[in-house]
DNA sequence: GAGGCCATTTGATCCGTATCAATGTCGCGC
DNA sequence: GCGCGACATTGATACGGATCAAATGGCCTC
C-alpha cells in the first residue's frame, strides 16, 4: 500500500562543523560536500504532543532528530493504533524518492528537528553514492529490528513484551541511562502507559499491571510513574524470553 | 542481535538476455554491466521443507529468488517461531555489507536461487551506484511492509489476520491466481495451516476455525484444502478491517 | 488548602484465543 | 484394498488479556 515513509537509525557523531551532528550522513564526505548539506538544511521544533506528519501527507524534507523523542504510527479506521517505530535523537524521518507520509509521526517530548530539502538531497544522493550506501545500511538495520518487533508482536506474552521494551529503552536512549554499581540500571521512561500498550499491542490497564508485577517480583522498582530501577538487568532480561547467549548487553 | 539478512521484492522482467530474470537489479545497467553480473552469477536448487539458511549462517551470496516460495523467520528458545518474511519469485535474498543471516529462510515449495558471490556483486555496486538505488527504494519498500504487518500482528483479531494473508497472497503470488468474472478470484494457498498461523502469531486449530468461519460465512469458498475461491474480492476487505479507500486492489 | 485534571493503578468480569484431545481426510507405498 | 503418516478439522475447556468501572495520586490553578 503504498509509499512512504521510514525511521532510520543514524550514527550520528559530532563533526564540531555544524551545530547539529548531521556528520553520519556525511562521515565520509569531503568537506565540499559537507557545505553542500550545510546549504540545504533548516530546523524545526515541535512541542511535546504535536503531530509532525500525518500519513499521506506530502513531504517536502527529510530529516534527522536533533533532540527530543517520536514516535511513528499506523491508526485503524476504528482507532485501533499501533505504534510501529520509536524515534530518537539522531534518527532518521523520511524516504529519498518518496513523496508523501506512510505512517504517522507524533512528537512525545520537545522534538528539533534538522531538515533537508528532499529534493537537493536526493540530488546530493545521487551525486555522491556514500550517502546511499549509508541510508541503504540503516534501513537494512531498520528493517531488521522491525522483523524482531514482530517476533514481539506476535509470540511474547504481556509479560515478556513489557520486559522487552523496558529493555529497548534502557538501550537505546544513553542519554537518559545511569550505570549502577554491579549490573544495575536506571532511566526514565519516554513514554506514557498508553504510548506503551501502542507499541507493544495491549492495553493500558495491561501495561500497567505487568509492571505493577514486574515491581512486584523485585525485577524494577519505580521512583515515581516514570523513572525505573533495574536493579540486576539479568533478571529483566530473563524476563523476555529472549535467548541470552544472544542477546547483547547494553 | 543486529546482523544480517533481508528479503527486498526485486521487481524482475525478463530481460531475454539470460535465462533468469535478474534484469531489475539491473534494469538500468548498461550491457557491460549486465556481463559482470552474469559471470558471478550461479544457481541453487532447493527442495520443499529444507532449509536454506539458519540464523547466524554465514552468507557467501545474496539471491533472488526465481521460482518456488521460502519463508523468513524466527524461533525463540523455547521453540515459539514468528515467520517475518513471505520469499515469493522476485523476491531478494541477502544483504550486502554483512556476513551472516539474522532470519532462518527455509523452501516452502521447491525453490530455485540465482545467486551472486556476495563480494563481487558489492564490488559492483559501489561501482554502478544505481543498484545501490534500487535496493534501498526496494528495502523501504520492505520495511513499510514490514511495519504495516506489526499492525496485523498487534491489533488485529483472528478473522482479520486470515482475511489480511489471503488477501495478501491473492495479490502477491499472480502466477497463482486467476480471475474470476466479476469481482472474484480463484488461489492456492502456498502455505500449510501451521505455516500461517507461524506468520500471523496464532495457532494452528485457530487458523483453521477462523478459515471455516469465513467459508460458513460465504466470504470464501474452499476447493480441497489448499484451493481457495473468492467469489467476491470486497466481501474479504471488509473482513480485514483495514481502510477501504486506502487499499489498492489487486 | 480546595478543586480539578490527567495519568495511573486496581478490581470484577467477559471474551477470544490457546491448549489438550479426538476425529476426519487425503495421498502414497505396499 | 489396506494401513500409515501428514495435514486439517472440530470439540471441550482453560486462561490471558480486554473491557468496564472505580479509586488513587500527583500536579497545577485559583
Amino acid at each position: 500500500m503504498a509509499s512512504a515513509m521510514g525511521s532510520l537509525h543514524l550514527d550520528l557523531k559530532d563533526c564540531g562543523n555544524c551545530p547539529i551532528r548531521h556528520r553520519a550522513v556525511c562521515s565520509r564526505c569531503e568537506p565540499d560536500e559537507l557545505e553542500v548539506l550545510e546549504e540545504i538544511k533548516y530546523y524545526r521544533s515541535y512541542e511535546a504532543g504535536q503531530p509532525i506528519l500525518w500519513s499521506g501527507d506530502h513531504m517536502e524534507f527529510v530529516a534527522s532528530i536533533v533532540t527530543g523523542i517520536s514516535t511513528l504510527s499506523q491508526t485503524m479506521e476504528d482507532g485501533r493504533t499501533q505504534m510501529v517505530g520509536l524515534l530518537l535523537p539522531s534518527d532518521f524521518i523520511g524516504r529519498p524518492g518518496r513523496e508523501t507520509a506512510a505512517f504517522d509521526v507524533v512528537a512525545v517530548s520537545d522534538v528539533t528537528l534538522c531538515c533537508f530539502r528532499r529534493r537537493p538531497f536526493e540530488q546530493l544522493m545521487t551525486n555522491t553514492p556514500h550517502i546511499g550506501q549509508r541510508l541503504l545500511e540503516m534501513t537494512l538495520d531498520e528493517l531488521d529490528s522491525a522483523r524482531e518487533w514482530m517476533t514481539v508482536l506476535g509470540r511474547k506474552t504481556a509479560r515478556e513484551k513489557i520486559a522487552s521494551l523496558l529493555l529497548i529503552v534502557a538501550r537505546r536512549d544513553a542519554s537518559l541511562r545511569k550505570q549502577l554499581p554491579g549490573d544495575g540500571m536506571v532511566f526514565d521512561l519516554p513514554l506514557t502507559r498508553e504510548a506503551m500498550s501502542d507499541y507493544l499491542g495491549l492495553t493500558l490497564e495491561t501495561v500497567s499491571r505487568q509492571i505493577s508485577a514486574l515491581r512486584k517480583s523485585g525485577i524494577i522498582q519505580l521512583e515515581g510513574k516514570r523513572r525505573v530501577i533495574v536493579p540486576d538487568l539479568q533478571d529483566l532480561i530473563a524476563e523476555t524470553g529472549d535467548d541470552v547467549d544472544g542477546g547483547m548487553i547494553i
